[in-house]
DNA sequence: GGCGGCTTGTGAAAACCTTCACAAGAAACC
DNA sequence: GGTTTCTTGTGAAGGTTTTCACAAGCCGCC
C-alpha cells in the first residue's frame, strides 16, 4: 500500500471534523467548500481522497453522510477504541471529564495513578487503579491506547510497561522524547513546544520577515 | 528573509528542550548527540541549523550553553511571554497549575471565566476576570498570547475578542477551525485529532500494509 | 438531445524538504 | 610539521508534497 504523510492524515481528521458539524445541514459539499474552513485547497482536498479511492461525483460533489464514513474507515474509526490515561493529576481528571473523547469515539475504560489515596476510587465513573497492577489491567479490559499524563520523569517507565501490556499506542503529555519503539506508535503533545511555534512566528514577523 | 518550515521550527524546539536537559552534564554536542534522542538524523539538525548561521565548530560540535542561547533567540524566547488563560474549568486549571508553562518561558498572568462563582478569586497565585472585562485587562496585563480552553462553541468569539483586544497569537484547546486571521496567528491542539493519527496507523498497519 | 455551467479525478509541473557526500577546518598525537 | 580522526557547513541529488490545469462526467434547461 502506499505510503500517506501524515500531514495528509491530520487534514482527513479535519475534513470529518467538519463534516461531522455540517451533517445534516447539508447533503452535498463540493471539494472547495470542505477546503476553506479547514484553511486548505480544493486540490489539496481532492488529491488526500483520491489517495483512497474515488468518492465523488462529477458535477455535484460528495455525499456528506457517505464522506463522513468512508473518512471513518480510512482512519480506522467505524469502531470505538479503548483508552486507558495514565496519571490523574490535574491533566488526568480534566482528561477523565472531557466529553470530546468518547463523542469522538474514545472510550476511557480505566485509569492508572501511584497515589493511593486516589487508588480504589472513581471519577467520571472510571475506575482508578494502581500503577502497580497497570499490566494486569490494561489486559483485562481491553486496553489499546494509553494517554500519559504523568510527570516528564516517568513516562518512559510506563510507556515501556505499556507496551509489555500490548497496548499498541501512546499519546503523551509528558514532554519528552520516546524515541522509536517499532511496532507501538507513540505521538507527543508538547504545549510549550506549540506555543514556541507562536513565538517564533510572532519575533520573525516583527524582524522584517516578509 | 527565507522561509522556515513549520517542520524546521519544531525540530528546533525539540533540540532546545533536549539541550537544555543535558546543559551542565556536557559541554559540546555533535549533530550526531542531537539527532538521535529527536529521531531526527545529523545532517537534518546541520541543515536546520544553517538556516540561521554557523553556530559549531568543524571537528568539535556545537558548544552546549551557546546553542542553547542561539535557539532561544531564534525561537524568540530570551525573553519571557504574557499568556492568558481563558476559559477555568478542568482543563483550564491544569494549565494555572501547569509548572512547565514558566519553565520555558511563558507567563499566564491572568485568567478568564463566564462563571461569576470563580471571578474575582485566585488560583495559584492567577487573577480570574470576568470575561466582560477581556479586552481591558488583556491590555492593562500586556497579555501576549492566549490560551483558549472554553467549550468549543465560545471559542470563535473568544478569538475575536482576543484580536480586537491586540493580542497576536491564540494558541486553542477547542476543537474547531479558526480560520485564516491575519495577522493572528493561531494554532489548535485537538487531543482526538492526534488520536486519530493513532487509530488510522494501527488500522493500516493491520491490514497489510509494509 | 444538445449545450452550458459545475465539479471531480488525475497526470504533469512546480515547490518544498530531506538525504547524500565531500571539502574545509579543528584537535590530538607522534 | 605531518598525519589521522573527527565534525561542521553546504551544494547537489533525490524524494515527497502541493499546486496547476484540463479531460471526463453530471445536471438542468431549452
Amino acid at each position: 500500500m502506499k505510503k500517506i504523510s501524515e500531514s495528509a492524515v491530520r487534514r482527513l481528521s479535519l475534513y470529518l471534523r467538519l463534516l461531522r458539524g455540517i451533517a445534516g445541514d447539508q447533503e452535498l459539499i463540493s471539494s472547495q467548500e470542505l477546503a476553506e474552513p479547514s484553511g486548505s485547497t480544493s486540490a489539496q482536498v481532492r488529491k488526500d481522497l483520491s489517495l483512497f479511492g474515488s468518492f465523488g461525483q462529477r458535477g455535484k460533489g460528495y455525499s456528506v453522510p457517505e464522506l463522513i464514513d468512508t473518512l471513518e474507515r480510512i482512519l480506522g474509526l467505524e469502531r470505538r477504541w479503548r483508552v486507558a490515561v495514565v496519571g490523574v493529576g490535574k491533566l488526568g481528571s480534566a482528561l477523565l471529564g472531557y466529553r470530546g473523547l468518547s463523542e469522538r469515539g474514545f472510550d476511557v475504560v480505566v485509569a492508572f495513578d501511584v497515589d493511593t489515596e486516589k487508588v480504589g476510587t472513581e471519577l467520571n465513573g472510571i475506575d482508578i487503579c494502581s500503577i502497580d497492577s497497570l499490566s494486569r489491567v490494561v489486559r483485562e479490559r481491553g486496553v489499546e491506547i494509553g494517554i500519559i499524563a504523568t510527570p516528564p520523569e516517568e513516562a518512559e517507565g510506563i510507556v515501556s510497561r505499556l507496551a509489555d501490556a500490548g497496548v499498541s499506542a501512546v499519546l503523551s503529555f509528558a514532554p519528552i522524547e520516546l524515541g522509536n519503539r517499532d511496532p507501538m506508535v507513540v505521538r507527543t503533545m508538547d504545549l510549550a513546544l506549540e506555543l514556541e511555534g507562536l513565538t517564533f512566528a510572532l519575533t520573525s514577523a516583527r524582524n522584517g520577515d516578509s
